[in-house]
RNA sequence: UGGGGCGUCGCCAAGUGGUAAGGCACCGGAUUUUGGUUCCGGCAUUCGUAGGUUCGAAUCCUACCGCCCCAACCA
């Protein structure tokens, strides 16, 4: 092996380490290096008829990072071809995710209606090379002539029209003669292809529907084939990345670039799309999540919408880790929710700062603790970062634990709180629980404890040592809260798979909790900053709360050993 | 029965003829005032299957098997 072909692995395993390799890259670099490519342009092109999710998201973390690895430009570029389906809400709601992942389009923000005028003028152009044809045959009609997989199409009796005919009877479907539905311009190409795509595709269709950008001044609308590829040769896009569904429209793309007079020529490449266990990506199942209100919105913090991660307290920067651990190929996957998950955590943790929360109080009294009395505390805003100081916490005779850090009976394992057992109260003291109290149900209702005041700050001078540290927080000044957990949005990891996916929809992926305690510094801002609610998880505050009524969500869980521990032993 | 793709560890994913990267998950073990974090160690004799070519194959050839996409005037 000679030394360069060394260095140059070395540097191919440096560049997989920064910014991810995959055959996207290689193929730019090749561009770039044999010169067929003087400036790399991409482009994200999400077309407005919905919110953008984590899937766009790998789309955008693709063609951003790609432009800017290598010293070109990404576009956003609104594939708005279809005004029934497309809306401003949309339009604003996307601009706005693309901006908080992170990206940055600078003044290349286009839309595939600027380029109406020219893509008029270039369907008039194939009609007079006679490579399209005005049809009128009926919708219905029209698709049986199509022909199946395996039979050839049949042509149209319009497939013969004079150019002029053509020509005369495309300027009146502009004109605005005839309705929805009448005719519309087809290419023609190949009614015999195996590629479906092939089979004179519609290029032009009559909707008289007004358009969030043009308003009433178009009643045709171009088809997406029509208007994609078109686009990306006016922008001068170089790399016009797509996914694997539209593999079988790449030979359309290349014939009409062929066959138009278009300023540059792009080139398409497909990768696959994301599939992420438990949830569901797609725009139609969303939109319907949504209009029958299976979630409260688009932002609703289940859903894998950049709009829901956000109000849910997910950093952009994981979701950006995100994808390019995943990277990037042409093999159909279905991606585990742990490989999400962890740069979430592993931001988070060295972010958030540490506070704390009593999800499920339950009632503690100190009894050898003075009454009236109370005392500050000094704790760790984050042991992960220094910088982020300390605090003062009130500490009293009378406190709130979480009831799961206690129990009656405790198996083997259990560290934490029972009857005799003596624990850490974090930043506090060692107390030992003398009683548990009951009410007329036999539920616990209160602890008895003692504390050691030799303990203060959390060690015992006769160096003995307790198995677990608990939360806590003062009874007289903990603020009621109400905090929302999450679960998955289905139950099973590939719910489109389903005959029927809303039966796959997990009844339990909210829990609201509503008579949390937290510590008092929580409180008097409205910080959307993630903390971790100590050995509980990352929370965010979530823009119902109001004041004095804060109302947090819950990013992510902690890993929780012990829950695992606990499973195992049935 | 047509066309286009894809099959490497439980999940992602490198690898492009020279003898299987990495991440997640999982399993140990150390540290720990979060059963968190961090740290250390383990985790594919094998690359859908079967043949073939070659000194040598996940990488080349052949056949087979499996999965995905395409018959919207959606994108």
């Amino acid at each position: 092996m000679s030394t360069g072909t060394a260095a140059e692995a070395a540097a191919r395993e440096a560049a997989a380490k920064e910014g991810g390799r995959d055959f996207l890259r290689d193929i730019v670099e090749a561009d770039v290096k044999a010169g067929r490519v003087k400036e790399v342009v991409t482009r994200f092109p999400p077309e407005p008829n919905g919110y953008l999710h984590i899937g766009h998201a790998k789309s955008i973390c693709l063609n951003f990072g790609i432009a800017e690895e290598f010293g070109g430009r990404c576009h956003l570029r609104f594939d708005d071809t279809n005004p029934t389906k497309e809306e401003q809400e949309f339009i604003d709601a996307i601009e706005a995710d693309v901006r908080w992942l992170g990206f940055d389009w600078g003044k290349h923000l286009y839309h595939a209606s600027d380029y109406f005028g020219p893509l008029y003028e270039w369907a008039v152009h194939l009609i007079k090379a006679g490579k399209a044809y005005v049809d009128d045959t009926p919708l219905e009609e029209m698709r049986q002539m199509r022909g199946t997989l395996t039979e050839p199409g049949r042509p149209s009796k319009f497939r013969n029209r004079s150019v002029e005919e053509n020509l005369d009877l495309f300027r009146r479907m502009r004109a605005g003669e005839f309705p929805n539905g009448a005719r519309v311009l087809r290419a023609k190409i190949d009614l015999a292809a195996g590629n479906m795509n092939l089979r004179d595709p519609v290029l032009y269709r009559i909707l008289h529907a007004a358009h969030p950008r043009t308003g009433d001044k178009w009643c045709i609308y171009p088809t997406y084939d029509f208007a994609h590829g078109q686009s990306d040769a006016i922008e001068h896009v170089t790399h016009s990345i797509c996914t694997l569904e539209f593999e079988d429209h790449r030979p359309l793309y290349d014939w009409l670039i062929e066959n138009l007079p278009v300023p540059s020529r792009p080139r398409q490449y497909e990768f696959a799309r994301l599939n992420l266990a438990y949830t569901v990506l797609s725009k139609r199942v969303l939109t319907k999540l949504v209009a029958e209100g299976h979630v409260s919105g688009w932002d609703d913090p289940r859903m894998p919408t950049l709009a829901g991660l956000r109000r849910r307290g997910v950093p952009p920067a994981a979701i950006r880790e995100f994808a390019r651990r995943i990277g990037v190929a042409r093999a159909n996957s279905l991606v585990e929710m742990a490989i999400f998950e962890h740069p979430v955590r592993e931001l988070l943790n060295k972010i958030a700062l540490r506070r704390m929360a009593v999800l499920r109080p339950l009632k503690v009294v100190i009894e050898n603790y003075p009454e009236g009395r109370t005392e500050q505390l000094e704790a760790v805003n984050n042991p992960e970062d220094p910088s982020a100081g300390t605090r003062r916490v009130r500490f009293g005779r009378e406190l709130f634990v979480e009831r799961d850090d206690f129990m009656e009976n405790p198996p083997k394992k259990f560290f934490r709180l029972s009857p005799g057992k003596e624990v850490r109260l974090r930043y506090a003291y060692f107390i030992k629980c003398r009683e548990a109290v009951k009410n007329a149900a036999g539920e616990v209702v209160e602890l008895r404890c003692t504390y050691d005041p030799a303990t203060r700050g959390g060690n015992a001078p006769d160096g003995r040592k307790v198995q677990a540290t608990l939360h806590w927080v003062a009874a007289a000044d903990a603020v009621p809260a109400e905090v929302r957990l999450y679960e998955t949005l289905f139950k099973t990891p590939d719910p489109a798979a389903a005959d029927d996916i809303f039966a796959e929809l997990n009844p339990n992926s909210l829990e609201v909790l509503t008579d949390c305690r937290i510590e008092p510094a929580l409180v008097g801002g409205n910080s959307r900053e993630a903390v971790q609610f100590e050995r509980q998880g990352y929370f965010c505050l979530d823009p119902d709360s109001a004041p004095g009524k804060p109302v947090y969500n819950r990013t992510i869980g902690l890993r929780d050993t012990w829950a695992k521990e606990k499973a195992k032993g049935g």
